[in-house]
DNA sequence: TGCATGTGCAACCATACGGTTGCACATGGT
DNA sequence: ACCATGTGCAACCGTATGGTTGCACATGCA
């Protein structure tokens, strides 16, 4: 599911490495140094957020260099603003009815 | 934290009530006919959206209406974002270094 | 008053999740 | 050739998660 996006994003250190890819690519062992976590548990952030496809890898000879895909970001939140869409329309279908509704009190 | 917005999107279930709710409020056993699952667990996805801010209860006699409530919808949209614009000014950067790589070869 | 219906609470269960450690393998540099 | 360093894989662990069932309580209505 293309959804999986928020799952990926759910995980606090997920959204952190998002955030640090989104400034520079990086090594697993680097990002790991950045953490209070082990390396193994980083790669496996890195494997979920890459299973979401919000991120690439790209091997360098003994590294392997994550990278951010910014489409699938706007994908999600192309979502929130469908949602908050039908939401706000909704709301203007009750405020009109609420101020007819004044207008005959 | 307010961006646990994306732990309580992370559910496939708790983001169709929550799309749902953008179009009417209901009760947790109406939106549970809708599931197949139970009412409890309706309940609870219900909680755990409430905890997020990101639907809101009234109670009316018996009944308890769940209602969107969009401000989160558009926090998490903003942190999107946020991230986005900072890849994307990375692009850029890149990308005129490549160019300006080109005229010098 | 009685009953149907909606809600609240608790116990329980299997599995997913986030983390660890340990070790093997691959590659780069001296 | 050697060793340091990065990666890959597997086993293991405690807790969170998403679900269930059962039952008590509250409210609306005939």
């Amino acid at each position: 599911m293309q959804q999986d996006v928020f799952a990926a994003l759910a995980d606090p250190t997920r959204r952190q490495l998002v955030s640090w890819l989104a400034v520079r690519s990086a090594t697993a062992t680097e990002l790991a140094r950045r953490l209070p976590i082990s390396r193994q548990a980083v790669a496996k952030h890195l494997e979920v957020l890459g299973e979401a496809r919000l991120i690439a890898r790209e091997r360098s000879g003994r590294d392997v260099h994550y990278s951010l895909e910014a489409e699938r970001l706007a994908a999600a939140s192309e979502w929130l603003a469908t949602v908050s869409a039908r939401w706000e329309s909704r709301l203007q279908r009750l405020k009109s009815y609420v101020e007819k509704g004044e207008r005959h009190a």
